[in-house]
DNA sequence: CCGCATCGATACCTTCCGGGTATCGCGCGC
DNA sequence: GCGCGCGATACCCGGAAGGTATCGATGCGG
């Protein structure tokens, strides 16, 4: 039995990440939904009743000290844990009356084989319940797991962190670079990570960020494997992804294998405190497969 | 950037899971500090707005439904990471003013040569803080990094569970059986771990859980380990510990190598998203011990 | 079968706090 | 110097949280 002395409410906590974020009382206060003066006094009153000055402010900016930084990332987590309460505690409700038992989150286009394998395997367990199907942008899914919206989640490491997640292997494998038909490489047996990486014209393609930004380089932007691909069809790029991206290839693109590329382990991950009954299926069907 | 809609509020929180562990709802405002009838109110409104029923209760006798056991499990993780952010917040504001930088959870009693090497070695470190050592019971770290009164602990493998936190392996050690000098046994060159569990006269030790109770059984209740110690001294129990426990040993006290227990990995471990600089130096340097 | 005790729900009142409007104080730029 | 942007302050209002009294149901002992 544990005690947890009248400590802070939500509300503080999205209050106060809402500043801390935009680094500007009217802005937060209208991403909330509420005038800024009640904002100022609900950040004082916290600062006050942690005895820790969070912000430091003047009439013309706001910055963060290092105690604010500290509740600005432990705050996120805990408004998100408390956002997957939520979330988890309605499906369970909900459950009863036929919505979807587990959600999984995945990639768009990764694990194309994989992923009916399993879903077929778990559908026809004897206690199986409907699984929905999240698909995300790349890193997405620890956030889902986090906040509630996924149960459950197929990542790709070393791409991916499992960081606070439990995790169960499933499939190792070799990646390939991927590349127009007629390109003078592609008829070689195997290509090394560097050759493919310095491949004049060709440039690796950028991918967004969780902020759904890009990083600086000379590579196309793209934003799917549809798209990928036919960018690497027009010669314009050039990607190394893992062999079972093969079922998904259009027409006139080539593999050619990339044995210096570290290999790509699909992990299915779940938050660490939810084992309910049906996700512990679902993972034991994972594993079995 | 993030939205966080307006959800449950950690007051709600803190009803429910008070509720939830007593099934009544007279103790739990009790234990609270609040009367009934707004216990009962606050839970309904949350009901009403999850829109799931958490409670089944009739005027004998309350039991959680299925979305209530969800909503005990998530609630209580939620409500850990909101004392989390409220602890590390004010420690972060402290820590400018000569607080514990670092504090370290681990078993009392364990570690007992490893635990004055790490702190000796990180002292020597040139930007080492201050490392406050807490020393807990059995299974409490795991709680303890979750609610933010340590940062970082040494739990021991495969007796603790990691699950939800990052960890570094530090060292593995085969375990012995502890006995009392004079013991027939204890002149062996080692025992099996099916021998020392049905040394007649001699059961094993019962340690208390996190809630403070004793599982059943035959052997005696143990709090800490001169207790345990000086059970075994006066034959009335045996136990198998890995090997540093030699180290804090009484001098009556005879070990003996049992090669087919479960070999012991005393590891760091933090939790997954707190990487801070003095945290990161820490593990390194427990890293490289 | 009838009090009687127990326990959660309801009714009603009070208090306090979260939120709104108006305004101030301050620093910057035209 | 004057306007303007921004956070802080002052003040008011409404609603929600909390308390007391009471009800209704249920199980139990006499």
């Amino acid at each position: 039995m544990r005690r947890y002395g009248g400590g802070m409410e939500t509300r503080e906590l999205r209050y106060f990440v809402a500043v801390a974020e935009e680094l500007h009382f009217g802005r937060a206060a209208r991403r909330l939904g509420i005038a800024q003066p009640p904002l100022s006094r609900a950040i004082r009153q916290l600062e006050r009743r942690l005895g820790v000055t969070l912000l430091e402010r003047d009439s013309r900016s706001v910055a963060l000290t290092a105690a604010g930084s500290v509740l600005l990332r432990e705050g996120r987590a805990a408004l998100d844990a408390v956002a997957a309460a939520d979330r988890r505690t309605r499906r369970a409700g909900q459950a009863a009356t036929g919505g979807p038992g587990l959600v999984l989150a995945t990639k768009t286009g990764a694990s194309s084989e994989l992923l009916p394998k399993l879903l077929g395997a778990y559908a026809a367990e004897p206690d199986a319940v409907p699984v929905e199907v999240l698909l995300c942008g790349i890193g997405e899914q620890e956030r889902l797991l986090r906040d509630g919206r996924a149960d459950v989640a197929l990542l790709h490491l070393p791409y991916d962190s499992t960081t606070g997640l439990d995790t169960e292997e499933l499939i190792t494998e070799p990646q390939v670079a991927i590349l127009p038909a007629g390109h003078p490489l592609a008829r070689r047996p195997h290509l090394l990570l560097a050759e493919v990486e310095a491949l004049p014209g060709l440039p690796m393609p950028r991918w967004p960020r969780a902020d759904g930004s890009y990083p600086d380089g000379p590579g196309p932007e793209v934003r799917d494997h549809a798209q990928l691909f036919q960018l690497i069809a027009l010669g314009r790029t050039v990607v190394v992804l893992p062999e079972s991206a093969r079922s998904l290839l259009l027409a006139d693109l080539a593999t050619v294998p990339v044995p210096d590329a570290p290999a790509v382990t699909t992990v299915i991950a779940w938050p660490p405190h939810s084992r309910s009954r049906a996700l512990a299926g679902l993972i034991r069907t994972a594993t079995r497969l």
